[in-house]
DNA sequence: CGTACCGTTGAGCAGGCTCAACCGCTGTGG
DNA sequence: CCACAGCGGTTGAGCCTGCTCAACGGTACG
């Protein structure tokens, strides 16, 4: 089933629907990542694009409006397209015959998914907040790139730091301790985030459940590591969406890798 | 400290020296993956560079023979090679500050490492067996690829492809049950190596500590999984470095993904 | 033949899973 | 307007499995 319909679903209330921190939404797909050459050891999300690129990106690409819980393709389909997001967050996931869910990733503003394996989709992706995605035909992109070596690097600047992060996440969830776990994760969130968000506020969009079968924990032990998290003054909760780190050093000191 | 002297090392005698199934190994540096497009839904490893390509890629390369347990390079150190195994088996890994070690990928023929970070490697690599691989200088390199947008797709896939493996190994480091986790990695092992191996044996060239330590389980555990393995008829295992399915169905069975 | 390294095996402990009940919010229908 | 059902999250009890610590065995090497 195509699920890019435009059913009108209910919004997801929860979740602001302002644009979140792209400086120039408007002027095309935007990538951004930590490159491979030095950087003054900053080691901090660079965006990839020049304006040009951008803007022959744009000229590929369909811009799309979807609203939370949308399934945009779903695992084994046919590989069509390749996505961009512009904006919002979303999740990559499998379901295994078992019944449970990984969720392989989350998506943010300037990252890529829809990379395809024999000419198939290997993930399913879902969108958690309503998303605005830069939707690429793969063949008409993968010519183009073939074309254009100065953007291509950039994809495979991406595509590299995506296995990079993937690598960390395998060093989370071989971690025994929940609570070591979520806090890493936290962090990660918080990285993702750090430019706009000034303050040590950080922004949870996704669901407890989604965050557990990210982890690789149950549930119920994502909810308790976040209790503890509280209880011992690390980290304050405030609603379901939003953590504050309260003491930096023990929590820098549980996050980093046991 | 750099590690690419030529420092003699006692040569681990339990590993063959003889040459691993590499059909051409004197035409240049190989990559092999599963590529984007439709394949016939065969999902099979491909080799990915022309024969033009690979003298290409000779060109810049430098070719080296290392013993087993030799350092290729350290963690954080400064990124100035990328290598490419024309042969053996190496395991990339960081040491956690707990002592603790994550070995993140084990690279065998084809594959290629020491993709930077930010001017540094991410993890240090050691061989496993004696290795022979392809040094390229990593400025040459991306500069090669910056005119040869062909060249560049083809390590885009391989590089996509990376990415796709270690989703499959944040799965199976997900699992709860040690015997599980062991039967996906011998599965994995099983895969990699089916070209040439037409009988079941699976070789094992890594120890069992390094096999924990990629599994994010105790050596015990690893131990007592194998036992297991072997008790209840899966897995038949021959030395330390050798196995055979024994009970296909019962062993896929274990092995897909719970 | 002794030493060292790696793997095996055992005993006890800790932490996460499962099952199950409960809470609070939301959206629905009477 | 209120009662109810559904969903997501929290909390508790008991079980299971892998971890730790520790001792032992087998093989390679000096």
């Amino acid at each position: 089933m195509r699920s890019l319909g435009h059913r009108p679903l209910t919004q997801h209330a929860k979740h602001r629907d302002t644009p979140r921190g792209l400086a120039f939404p408007d002027e095309g797909p935007s990538l951004r990542a930590v490159p491979f050459g030095p950087g003054g050891g900053s080691r901090e999300l660079v965006r990839l694009l020049s304006e040009r690129q951008q803007s022959k990106l744009a000229s590929l690409a369909t811009r799309l409006r979807l609203p939370a819980r949308m399934t945009v393709y779903r695992e084994e389909s046919i590989a069509e397209w390749i996505f961009i997001v512009a904006d919002g967050v979303l999740k990559s996931f499998r379901d295994l015959p078992s019944g449970k869910r990984r969720v392989m990733a989350f998506l943010f503003s300037d990252d890529i998914f829809g990379l395809a394996q024999d000419g198939h989709y290997v993930n399913t992706v879902q969108s958690i907040t309503p998303v605005t995605l830069y939707r690429l035909p793969i063949e008409i992109l993968l010519g183009t790139l073939r074309h254009d070596p100065e953007l291509q690097f950039q994809f495979i600047c991406k595509i590299t730091h995506e296995l990079r992060e993937t690598m960390q996440q395998k060093i989370i969830v071989s971690r025994r301790d929940a609570m070591g776990r979520l806090a890493m994760f936290l962090r990660s969130l918080e990285r993702r985030a750090d430019r706009r968000n000034g303050t040590s506020h950080i922004d949870i969009p996704m669901s407890r459940s989604d965050i557990a079968s990210y982890l690789g924990l149950s549930l119920e032990a994502v909810s308790r590591a976040t209790r503890r998290l509280e209880r011992e003054g690390l980290v304050q909760f405030s609603g379901l969406h939003e953590a504050r780190v309260l003491n930096r050093v023990r929590f820098d000191k549980l996050a980093t890798e046991l």
